[in-house]
Order: structure tokens, then C-alpha cells, then sequence
DNA sequence: TGAATAGTGTCTGTCAGACAATATGGG
DNA sequence: CCCATATTGTCTGACAGACACTATTCA
């Protein structure tokens, strides 16, 4: 029996991208200004159509790395890329005003880069501070995003706040090689808390498999030199670092 | 700019169910068997495509009654319903022969139900042990389920897994009132482990708002009887439920 | 020397795992 | 009485939070 095509109703398929990265010791994420039709000039997450022969994460992918020139490093495999997974997906009937379209979300978190975009025009894309997108009134401080975007990021960034409590993704927002202080403060700025760093150096060098120290190589921030680390292969932390006022 | 329709690909787009229960100490799901011709009398997942006025949460409740009967408590209502959350989307090229299908699963946790299904005919669905389906070889007992549905499976038990453990989704799986010793079971049925009656009983009862005991009421199931109780309205659980060999 | 950060050690309260003991029903 | 399950209580080891103290570098 083949299949009627009237059957079924047909749908735009996009992919959304929250893309964090902690900056001068915040939360960020990364907006694009929308420069087509459907809320023109206002900020949204970056993201595009699904092409007809692509894969989910594939178009994730080239989506990234189209506006920020990003490499994922898609699966296992540590550091020299970002870590891409998927989110959600949104698909309420009126969530773009031209038409059906359901979008599959991603995360992205990436260590600090460099320049705000390297891939798009300048001022078409910027780093916006999460406590400040999503802060006080439901909104945001500006207009508010494109489409149901606001909600997207508030979804990545709760996704992220928790994935770090009981995976080591934490390192994926720090370079290759990072120090224990480094790792503190993406902790620090993830969740918007102060953490002891003698605890916290105690907790992560004792978990086995979370860190792996590097030559006894050194670098500074200020005072007494720290031991450099990668992260180890472990992806699941038990017991889970716990996050504080939980 | 209007949007001309070729710019995009267009694509079919469905829900798929992975609806799981506890039924006789073991974790169990529900397969339908395909009376359609893409794998035509295998056995598969609830699903169906989105009409084209409906939500994905919609469709997913609609399809979940079509086909079991249950009916779900959407949000933050307790008990008398079935728990519903969106699980992950699916839409690699080649997953479903026919077309370019994306597919938006969910996970439905239920409580043991007295007939295999209430709204198809009989023989067309049926619960089957999860451990069974996943089990040994990649692939499970029979020659598998349609389409990537063995991947969905496997992802929707995964969830239910984890999320027990920092969450009180467990009551899900049981009726609205139900003993320490039936929730203890839960656990134990999803784990696949023993856990100790003692220490489950002083870990579950001292998490304030995880139960809620009802009227002094009791049942039995085999010796002394035991107080009844009900989900409280934490959602949360800290610390969590750690499960044994982790 | 003083400021700043890194790293180690100690103390204490909480909690999970092991398990003894008691309570209460059915056969 | 015997058996099964529920419920309470005790003990012990692991660990988180608080915090004193030492180490090492830069200004």
C-alpha cells in the first residue's frame, strides 16, 4: 500500500542552537540578530533548516560551525571541540508565523573564545550574559528573544546547570588543559554560587578518573603556580558534586 | 521577503511512545505490532504522525489514549494519570523507508494496568520485559523491533533509570496510594537490583515532602500491613536515591 | 614583605550500608 | 507456632562543609 502524501500534514524541520561559554567569571550565550523577515532585528539563537539529506546532529554541527566557526568533537573524544547534545524539541502549532516548523535544540558548551564570532559579520553576533537573559522579569532586559528562543535558552541553561552536577562536562566549557581554580570558577559562574576551593580541590582530585594531571606543568593567575589537568574519561560522577542551597 | 516553499526540505513528523510499567518485579514496555507495511507485522512502538494543528505533547497524549486508553496528568498534578515527558527526537536520513520522517519521542511512566490494552484489539499489543527486549545481544530475543525503535526503547529505560534516582517520578509506576515495600519494588524492578527494606524504608520516609502519608489506612500483600502513602509534592530529590553499584 | 592563589590536614555532622530486634498479620 | 513483611534502632565508615595552616609566586 503506498503512501497518500496527503496523509500526513508536512513540516519545517530546524535545528536551535544555545551555545554557553563562561566569560569574565559569567555565564554566557551566544545570540545572532536575525537579519530575515520573521522578527527581523531582533536577537535569537543561531540555528537553520534541517537540509533534506542531513542528520539532526550533523546539521547542528554545520550550523555551529557555520556562525562561529566551532568544531564538535562529536562523540568520546575530549577537548579541541565543543560538546554538542541534543536538547529538546519545540513544535507548538504557532511558534513561527510563516509556518509549521518544529525545532530539535542543542546545546553547545564551549570553552571562552576568542572573538564573539568567527564566522558571521561583526555586530550580527554577541555574548549575552544567562543571569542577564533570563533574570528578573520573565523576559530579559531587551525586547526578549525571537520566537519561543527565550524559553529554548532557559531550558539549555537549567540542562547545563544540572549536567555538570553529575558529569564531569564541566571541563567542556575549559581549554584542553586547565587548573583546578579554572574548573572552580566555571562551577562558580554555572551555578552563581561561591564554592571553598579546599573542598573543592579535595572533591575533584579524589574522584577517580575525573582528572588527569598533565606534566607537573604549571601556569599562573595570580598566586602560587597550579598543576595543569585534562579531564578524564570518567563521564559520570558519583557521588555528584553537589550544587549548594539544594 | 516571502518565503518560497522550496527553500526548505519538508518532512513528516511523528511521536513515538516508549510507555513502560512495572508489572510482576520486572520493568516492562508496550509494543504494538504494525499492521502497516513498513514493517508489517513486527512489533514497534505506539506512535503516529502530528496533525497539523497539534502540539507534540498533544499528539503524544492523543496517541497514548488512542492506543492504551491511559490518560495523563499534564503538569504538576499528581496521580489518576500516566506521567508524560518528552524523551529525544530521532531523524537520521534513512530511518523510515518511505520518507523523510522525524520523530519526537516520549516516555510515559504508568502503573500496572489490568488489561494489556484498554483501545486496540487484543493481540495487537503487548507488554514485554524490558531486560528481555534489551537484553543479551544488541538486538533482543525476536528479530527486533521496527524501524530505530530498539534505540528508543533503550534511550526511554535509560531515562527512567536515571530519573528515579534524583527525582520521585518513581511513584509514577505506582497506584495513587501505595506502600514503602510497593515503591521499594519499583526501585528495585527498574534497577534490577535488591535494595535493603530497612534502609529504603528510612531513606524514603525522612526526605521531606516525598511522601505524604495518607489516613493511617493499611493493606496487605503477604505480612504485617503496612501504612499507606501518596507522592508529596517534591519533585526533587536531594540527596538523591543512589543506586547500588555506581 | 604583603597580597594572592594552590594545596594539605583536621574536625564534625550527616547519611548510606549492614544488620539486630520488634510488631503484626495470615496459615 | 511459623512465616512473611513492616518498622524502629544501632553501629560504622565515607564524605561534605567549615576552617587552620603551609607553599609558592608576583609586585
Amino acid at each position: 500500500m503506498p503512501y497518500d502524501p496527503s496523509e500526513y500534514p508536512s513540516f519545517a524541520v530546524t535545528v536551535d542552537l544555545v551555545v554557553l561559554t563562561v566569560r569574565r567569571h559569567a555565564l554566557c550565550a551566544l545570540l545572532v540578530r536575525r537579519g530575515e523577515d520573521p522578527y527581523r532585528g531582533q536577537w535569537a539563537l543561531p540555528g537553520g533548516f534541517v537540509r533534506a539529506d542531513e542528520d539532526l546532529e550533523s546539521a547542528a554541527a554545520r550550523e555551529l560551525a557555520e556562525e562561529t566557526g566551532l568544531r564538535t568533537q562529536d562523540a568520546g573524544s575530549w577537548h579541541a571541540g565543543a560538546h554538542l547534545e541534543q536538547l529538546a524539541t519545540y513544535g507548538e502549532p504557532g511558534r513561527d508565523p510563516r509556518m509549521r516548523v518544529v525545532s530539535v535544540a542543542h546545546l553547545v558548551l564551549a570553552p571562552d573564545l576568542p572573538s564573539p564570532t568567527a564566522g558571521g559579520d561583526a555586530g550580527s553576533a554577541q555574548w549575552r550574559s544567562a543571569s542577564e537573559l533570563l533574570g528578573g522579569a520573565g523576559g530579559g532586559t531587551d525586547e526578549g528573544l525571537a520566537f519561543d528562543h527565550a524559553r529554548i535558552l532557559a531550558d539549555g541553561v537549567e540542562r547545563a546547570r544540572s549536567k555538570i552536577e553529575y558529569s564531569s562536562l564541566a571541563a567542556a566549557f575549559c581549554p584542553p588543559e586547565f587548573t583546578v581554580g579554572e574548573l572552580r570558577r566555571v562551577y562558580e559562574a554555572v551555578w552563581g554560587v561561591s564554592l571553598d576551593p579546599r573542598n573543592f580541590h579535595r572533591k575533584v582530585t579524589g574522584t577517580p578518573g575525573f582528572l588527569v594531571p598533565v606534566g607537573g606543568t604549571t601556569t599562573r593567575q595570580g598566586g602560587r603556580p597550579a598543576q595543569l589537568f585534562r579531564a578524564g574519561g570518567a563521564s559520570a560522577l558519583n557521588p555528584p558534586m553537589l550544587r549548594p542551597e539544594g
